[in-house]
RNA sequence: GGAGAGGUGGCUGAGUGGUCUAAAGCGACUGACUCGAAAUCAGUUGUGCCAAUUUUGGCACCGGGGGUUCGAAUCCUCUCCUCUCCGCCA
């Protein structure tokens, strides 16, 4: 959410800010337009009511010294009326403006460059080099097929479409990749870990953003009615929702495993091979809550935390700064990671990485006190550190052999019980 | 799922229709005393919105929504949450 303050301040800003990622900017006008008719009718009801609190005090005395007070009761009971009415319309005045608010994008950081879609990324940097191969390299689904440790077509019968079962090594290399991604953020990166909920209510999904505009994108249940997370950013990011932090608190890092389920309505129907776009998926979160002033460099320092794990695992990646159309609703600035997948010959993003500045925290209240006791609102930043469904295809095609076994990663190792290797049985 | 109790400031906790501008204590902060600290003493101590911004004034907020009343922390109603007991259960 923006604040309505810099929205009335400079409106030509924030126009030419969501303009960029793609929203036309005449809600502003109206905007600005509901927020002058707020004002002025905050203005006469708050006058009716100072009146009526001074009155009713009146009352109380004139009571206790024994005076009639039948005459000054009928006159207040009109003035309540008043009051009620008024009262009725700016509550109309001011959902209005809220639910108009919450649809407004948050506007792109000035370092961000201008583009419509991903075409205008920029690559920032790469690391390593793609592997070579003395055969021709398999995609993942092929092999997984072959090894037996993916099985989308049980998968389909026990749910449907774009789900898949993990089976024996398949199971355990995703259980390995979780264990040591949450073991590296916890105690090299300095992240705490929580396991938070995977269902949540409508307001927390409103915070970070998800909601009111991408409905469409969400699991949900009934009765009660909650939203299955489409990512763990949702949980973990409310854990402050409401709150006032300290500021020798900041920063905070957390660390969740989760797992994730979106829709993914509209999706290219080429992506469907393998498990790189299913309707649930497992993926770390690392999330941040920072002082306003550093929220840039904590995004610096976000995006090399999650490239360690690429790093620690030997696989070739590329990190790319997203334009302004190809960025989130509630991002400033985000940086993909896009992983090599010599199988597919292509990069998949495995990773994002993105500041909201205040847009999650105003939402969602998170605020410090600074120094001079002032309260303000924090920045919050997350990112993937990282998601599996793109991280096992890529270790599938990147350690394949040429008989179509799969090299286990060192590191992963002592998570697999010291298995090297993934082969048919 | 059933029965009961309860939700008040950073925390504990009083307040059951009208100086509530929410008692008191603890904590925190500032100052005094001190070489320094502790103790003691004095003072300060929420959030949001509106208007002006030099001092400020007004409104709202006692889990949340709605209602009764000239007037609600207090009464009614719905709802959420917490605790205790029972039932069920990984």
């Amino acid at each position: 959410m923006l604040d309505i303050k810099k929205i009335r301040d400079n409106p030509q800003l924030v126009k030419d800010g969501i303009k960029k990622k793609g929203v036309s900017p005449e809600i502003i006008d109206e905007i600005l337009e509901i927020d002058k008719k707020r004002r002025a009718l905050i203005a006469e009801v708050e006058q009716l009511k100072a009146k009526n609190n001074k009155v009713s005090d009146e009352i109380a005395k004139m009571k206790k010294e024994g005076k009639d007070t039948t005459k000054i009761i009928t006159e207040m009971k009109e003035v309540t009326n008043k009051i009620k009415q008024l009262d009725a319309d700016l509550q109309q005045i001011e959902s209005n403006l809220n639910s108009k608010l919450l649809y407004i994008p948050n506007i792109p950081h000035e370092s961000v460059p201008v583009g419509k879609d991903e075409t205008a990324n920029i690559e920032i940097r790469k690391w390593g080099e793609k592997p070579q191969f003395k055969f021709k390299p398999k995609p993942h689904w092929e092999i997984a097929e072959y090894l037996d440790i993916l099985d989308n077509e049980r998968a389909a019968k026990i749910t449907g479409t774009r789900f898949t079962l993990y089976k024996g090594l398949g199971a355990q290399l995703e259980r390995a990749l979780i264990n040591f991604m949450l073991d590296i953020q916890t105690k090299e990166n300095g992240y705490t870990e929580v396991f938070p909920p995977i269902l949540v209510n409508r307001d927390s999904m409103t915070n970070t953003g998800q909601l009111p505009k991408f409905e469409n994108d969400l699991f949900e249940t009934k009765d009660p009615d909650f939203f299955l997370i489409p990512t763990a950013e949702v949980p973990v990011t409310n854990i402050h929702k409401d709150e006032i932090l300290k500021e020798k608190d900041l920063p905070i890092y957390y660390t969740a495993y989760t797992p994730c389920f979106r829709k993914e309505a509209g999706a290219y129907s080429k992506d469907i091979k393998g498990i790189v776009r299913m309707h649930q998926f497992n993926k770390v979160e690392l999330v941040k809550f920072v002082h306003p002033d550093t929220s840039y460099e904590e995004l610096e320092k976000l995006v090399n935390n999650a490239e360690s794990i690429l790093q620690k695992l030997n696989l070739h990646y590329r990190v790319v700064l997203l334009c302004s159309g190809d960025m989130s609703f509630a991002s400033s600035k985000t940086y993909d990671i896009e992983v090599w997948h010599p199988g597919a010959e292509r990069y998949w993003e495995t990773s994002s990485c993105s500041n909201f500045e205040d847009f999650q925290a105003r939402r969602a209240r998170i605020k410090f006190r600074d120094k001079n006791n002032k309260v303000n609102f924090v920045h919050t930043l997350n990112g993937s550190g990282l998601a599996t469904s793109r991280l096992l295809p890529a270790i599938i095609e990147n350690y394949q052999t040429e008989n179509m076994e799969v090299i286990i990663p060192e590191p992963l190792r002592p998570y697999m019980g010291g298995i090297d290797i993934i082969k048919k049985k």
